[in-house]
RNA sequence: GGGGCAUUAGUCUAGCUUGGUUAGGAUUUGCGCUUUGGGAGCGUACGACACCGGUUCAAAUCCGGUAUGCCCCA
């Protein structure tokens, strides 16, 4: 550090391609990470519509794969649905329609001005062209259950302030819907996509959250029940991650999905549906391991996992050669690995690869291929050790172990005491303006707690994210509810959304 | 949804208060030479007042609107 700093003050400041306190000042750090590495061009002009770059298209690539592959050993098939959803099916539903109207982008007429026959929407979700497929496919209880996905764009005119990566119309994710014969196999999928959620996203992305009932005020439009994942930003904002939702026989009426059962007794089927979505999951994964020098990418899912240097290759012919067969060799292992033989000097190309976040660096240079050793530098430890050119694969394998786990690690620890329980209001407001989440007795979160809910979103301009999963909590202290001092049914936390 | 601030080349920025020369600088990029173990150098070329309208002899500059971005509040 100490070295660094003498470089800078030596150089004019514009050289410091990137060097922002991310802890101290998030917004301007992921703005600025967003331009310098080329995650998304955000100069093109459709309000909440971004230009995806190579950078972030191979990393969300990746997360894709991960997810999906998850998802498939659970029995879930990969379809593609189209983009419209006629206006007659969105309607269908009652409750999903009042939810999601409001946000449809409609599309009513041709270039010739001609007006369509029927409103399309562009899917801000897929229920309700899913939903009357499924009823078609499935006939007989020897159908189920029944477990579809697709990965897919969706489109949600949602709020003025939209953020890139975070809140936009347009996003990228996965939808699952899915059908089963009772309410405890669909209960138990419900689960399943927790489980899903616990070994990706924090598993292999190394991003920790938690899970929570939310409260039946904040359901999904159709739902009986939600849970969804709530992780916080290094500005100790809340974001939620996947959502799963149990949906009862909402769409199963309104779709007329119906199955023979074991009896011969016609029967509903209970729907589920979860909406992992991509785009934002790379948000958490940027913000929780990025640093002040730039990115971190955990070495599965990152956009180029290793980094060859050429050094002096000039004066050597030999160094490219080696690289080049280097490249190859990991190529055909599997890695994503390239050269950088540009002719800028070779510190700048570390701070340049660097803070793109790639993982592993190799360096290679004359006095290497005397030696037939490599330099391997790492992105977590900002470590240099020489290893043995016929070691280099089993040392790429360890190392980036290490890295990956270090880097879940570090953020296990970031995300570490970001709980705290609140006695009465005054400490409510305390927490929430810290960081993280807030511990309270609260009076419900059936529909007779919303009341309260509205008066915490005026006065802290906090929200109630609901229970907590896989913990039966009672209420403890004076068990009142924090606002109205009714005795307390539930215990919830509370904290501050993006 | 309400409010505030901003927009000058690929990027960062000076100029705007008080309208007036060919809009200045840095960086990037292309080319040539040179250079390579933690951000090299010289030469040369290209490149900008967000958009629409108004005021004026004259607008980057003043006024109105639109778009986009950022911040604050719901």
């Amino acid at each position: 550090m100490k070295q660094q700093d003498t470089k800078q003050t030596a150089k004019p400041a514009e050289k410091v391609t990137f060097n922002i306190d991310k802890e101290k000042n998030f917004s301007e750090w992921f703005t600025e990470i967003i331009r310098a590495a080329e995650l998304a061009d955000l100069r093109n002009n459709i309000k909440g519509f971004l230009v995806f770059q190579p950078w972030s298209v191979l990393c969300m690539e990746a997360m894709y794969d991960y997810y999906e592959r998850d998802l498939q050993k659970r029995g879930h098939k990969p379809h593609w649905f189209p983009a419209l959803v006629p206006e007659k099916n969105l309607k269908q539903e009652a409750e999903h329609v009042e939810g999601f109207v409001p946000e449809v982008f409609w599309v009513t007429e041709t270039g010739n001005k001609e007006k369509l026959e029927e409103k399309y929407a562009l899917r801000p979700t897929s229920e309700t062209v899913f939903y009357p497929m499924l009823a078609i496919w499935i006939r007989s209880y020897k159908d189920l259950p029944y477990r579809t996905y697709q990965r897919a764009q969706v489109w949600r005119y949602e709020t003025k302030a939209t953020r890139p990566f975070l809140r936009s119309r347009e996003f990228y994710w996965i939808e699952t819907h899915n059908a089963f014969a009772t309410k405890e196999d669909a209960y138990q999928n419900v689960l399943g996509d927790m489980e899903t959620a616990e070994r990706v996203l924090h598993g292999i992305f190394g991003v920790p959250f938690i899970f929570f009932q939310r409260p039946q005020w904040d359901k999904f439009a159709g739902a009986d029940d939600t849970f969804a994942a709530d992780t916080i930003m290094p500005d100790g904002k809340i974001i939620q991650q996947p959502s799963t939702h149990m949906l009862g026989h909402h769409f199963a009426k309104a779709f007329n999905e119906k199955f023979t059962d074991e009896s011969g007794k016609e029967q509903l089927v209970y729907n589920t549906t979860c909406g992992p979505c991509i785009s934002r999951m790379f948000a958490s994964v940027i913000a929780f391991h990025g640093d002040n020098r730039g990115l971190r990418f955990p070495f599965e899912i990152a956009p180029v996992q290793i980094i060859i240097v050429p050094i002096a290759a000039h004066k050597n012919k030999d160094v490219l050669k080696t690289a080049e067969k280097l490249r190859d060799d990991l190529f055909d292992e599997g890695y994503r690995v390239e050269i950088d033989s540009s002719d800028k000097m070779p510190g700048e190309k570390f701070f340049f690869w660097e803070m793109k976040g790639v993982p592993i660096r190799l360096e290679l240079g004359p006095k290497e291929l005397e030696s037939k050793e490599l330099i391997l530098y790492r992105r977590d430890t900002e470590k240099k050790t020489k290893i043995k050119i016929s070691n280099l694969i089993d040392e790429i394998e360890k190392n980036s172990e290490e890295l990956s786990a270090n880097l879940k690690k570090q953020a296990d620890e970031k995300f570490k005491n970001i709980i705290r329980d609140a006695n009465d209001r005054k400490e409510l407001e305390k927490i929430v303006n810290d960081r993280g989440f807030a511990r309270a007795n609260f009076c419900s979160i059936g529909l007779e707690g919303a009341k309260c809910a509205e008066t915490i979103e005026k006065e802290f301009s906090a929200t109630v994210r609901g229970k907590h999963v896989g913990k039966e909590e009672q209420p403890f202290g004076n068990k009142k509810c924090i606002i109205c001092g009714k005795p307390a049914k539930a215990v919830v936390y509370i904290g501050k959304q993006y």
